[in-house]
DNA sequence: ATAACAAACGTTATATTATAACATTATATG
DNA sequence: CATATAATGTTATAATATAACGTTTGTTAT
């Protein structure tokens, strides 16, 4: 059975941090914001960062270089993932749509190859910004 | 009537170095190999990357920070991305693929919001290091 | 042709993002 | 308990990207 994840020191000062953010948080700003807390060098945010993404628990916004927590159950989904990007405030928005995961899970290229992966950004303007 | 682009200099040579090459290169890779070419700046190099990306004459490749040729005509395609991404040799290849282009194009989220853009990558293992 | 503007260039410096390497401490597991 | 594995702390450095400034080249409108 996999039992439930339990976090190590970092990893949930880490994770706290992200999951009280209302944006996506770059590595730095995490460390400085985490500097009271006793960690001092980016290897340690960085290790940290790296555990939460295999967890699942964080996804990282590869054209932002910019992490955000998961808001999608923390289930095997980090290896299909769907994000909306606001082109104006920068607001990060994780995409839950059914369809659209099995639509590309399920996905063939023209050589018939299926892969194990996905991720895709999308970039326009949020509510507020239009 | 949109004359067809000419390059500038700088432009050109990164340009080709990027066509010849076989797989996705990075930017100080490309500046190494551009120095006997009097260029000798990062600078100089991004804002080649840089113009030639809004032309859609080239694609960034965000997970890997790498830089590969547009093969899917110039046309207004680099609003809608595709890759594959090998995770063992990390061969890049641009998908073609106008119905998943369609779909994605026209997808819009719960909120009924549209984008004008996306950027999707693929990652599995290509045929040789299957 | 030339004035005026925009685009590209060259250069130096520096900011930002990420990893290497190594010694130590904590936590599982047999 | 022994020992293996994961996590930590720390220093240093690599890799990626942009700021800022002055000059040169190319375009366009007169």
């Amino acid at each position: 059975m996999a039992q439930a994840q339990i976090l190590s020191k970092n990893q949930q000062i880490v994770l706290d941090i992200i999951e009280k953010a209302k944006g996506p948080l770059k590595a730095y700003s995490i460390l400085f914001n985490v500097q009271k807390k006793g960690i001092n060098a980016p290897q340690q945010i960085y290790r940290a960062l790296d555990k939460l993404i295999e967890m699942g628990k964080i996804h990282k916004i590869e054209s932002k270089n910019a992490f955000v927590a998961c808001r999608n159950s923390n289930c095997e989904i980090s290896k299909a993932t769907a994000f909306s990007i606001c082109e104006s405030c920068e607001m990060v928005d994780e995409i839950i749509d059914v369809k659209l995961s099995k639509y590309l899970s399920s996905f063939s290229d023209k050589k018939g190859t299926k892969y194990k992966r996905f991720n895709l950004e999308f970039f326009g303007l949020c509510k507020k910004c239009k």
